[in-house]
DNA sequence: CATCTCCTCCGTAGAAACCCTTAGGGGAAA
DNA sequence: TTTCCCCTAAGGGTTTCTACGGAGGAGATG
């Protein structure tokens, strides 16, 4: 856990370096969960918006006939908890050890600086959004776990060794395959020399160009 | 075509109607666009922001192989084509002969107002996309079939008759299926007697709790 | 500190289900 | 007629489902 919460501050674009001149980390309430604490939950009202400081949240969606689906994972510097009605459509859970900011959403919507920020936010959402569309509509199981693997990367700020803070259900839940499915293609990738494991939750790109090929 | 272009505006939310005092319809330029004709194309520089008027707009994305995503379809007094970045990540083109205003993206961040609007358009598509997520991943062929279907029902305000401006191809490659499998999944609703078609783009909804069901 | 057990998570293999591919025919519009 | 789109049917491939075994951590015990 401790070198993820070192590397994902980099990962912090500077747009939300600070408004007015003050951290945005130090904008709203300040607020800490344990691994697999609840944050919020599907139903709940939605009158908070998030932000994260450092670990990491994913939001789950549970079907009533106990299907499960994970709509996003949230690093450092990034919003969620935005929804368009009043109550929140998913529920959200650190994975790790993981500290937030909680802002009133009518508080945020008074001041036009905060506003805007959650706007470029929300648009940024939108866009990986689709990608996770694109990903989930049309791509072959190895495309997708490569596809999430230099995502991952990406987002960590760090290509050749990625850090992943979720199990491999919530892997397999966020790419619409399951948990063998998941294991197969990460050994295939092995196999096939891309990566490597240095243990179940380190895994080293060794190749990010050829990598990136199995990306579709 | 004609009972589609009378039956959406009521779908347009009482929200969109106007903005200092003027119909939102006369918001930034005017412009018209035939059957199949593009709006704008993948990377093409981003610059402007759409909102529909009458007819419908579908938004694309095609892989270097040929395969092909379709990422939304947009109905009257829906806005579209806002990006994070600079360029379009997708191409946009007209379902049927379709109206739409088109404004600057620069004068559209300069007006408090109008970017509030923009706000609450984007977080409610990210709503909806959230649930197509949802659908992608997580259901079966003849659930993703039955909940377009009553997704398209709702959006166009009228529940017992659909129509349905794209051809099986677009639905095909929204749901990601082939043209195949969502020929059969409709036929296996009809022959479940759920819905009953008029001719292939009119479909009556005969009982829409047990359509619901159907849905997941 | 070593060992044991329990428990959770991860990986593998075979069978089965689901969906796709391929191929062909029919109907409406140009 | 030609063309395009849609529907149907059969075979094959990919992914899931089911079942089993191993690895590693937490806690209890001596």
């Amino acid at each position: 856990m401790r070198d993820f919460q070192t590397s994902t501050p980099t990962a912090a674009p500077p747009l939300y370096q600070s408004v007015r001149g003050e951290p945005i980390d130090q904008m709203g309430v300040r607020m800490t969960f344990a691994r697999d604490e609840e944050l919020y939950a599907q139903e709940e009202d939605a009158d908070l918006v998030y932000r994260v400081v450092s670990g990491a949240v994913r939001t789950t969606c549970l079907m009533s006939d106990g299907r499960r689906h994970v709509g996003a994972f949230y690093f450092a510097g990034e919003f969620f908890g935005m929804e368009s009605g009043d109550a929140h459509r998913f529920s959200a859970e650190a994975l790790c050890d993981t500290v937030v900011t909680v802002m009133k959403r009518t508080i945020a919507e008074r001041d036009v600086q905060i506003e805007r920020l959650l706007w470029t936010s929300t648009v940024q959402e939108l866009a990986r959004t689709h990608e996770h569309l694109l990903l989930l509509s049309r791509m072959t199981a190895v495309e997708k776990v490569a596809t999430f693997l230099t995502d991952m990367a990406t987002r960590q700020g760090r290509p050749e060794l990625v850090f992943l803070p979720m199990g491999r259900q919530d892997i397999a839940d966020y790419l619409g395959l399951t948990i063998e499915t998941v294991s197969r293609m990460i050994g295939q990738l092995q196999a096939e020399g891309f990566i490597e494991l240095q243990d179940t939750r380190h895994i080293r790109v060794r190749t990010r160009g050829s990598l990136l090929k199995r990306c579709a």
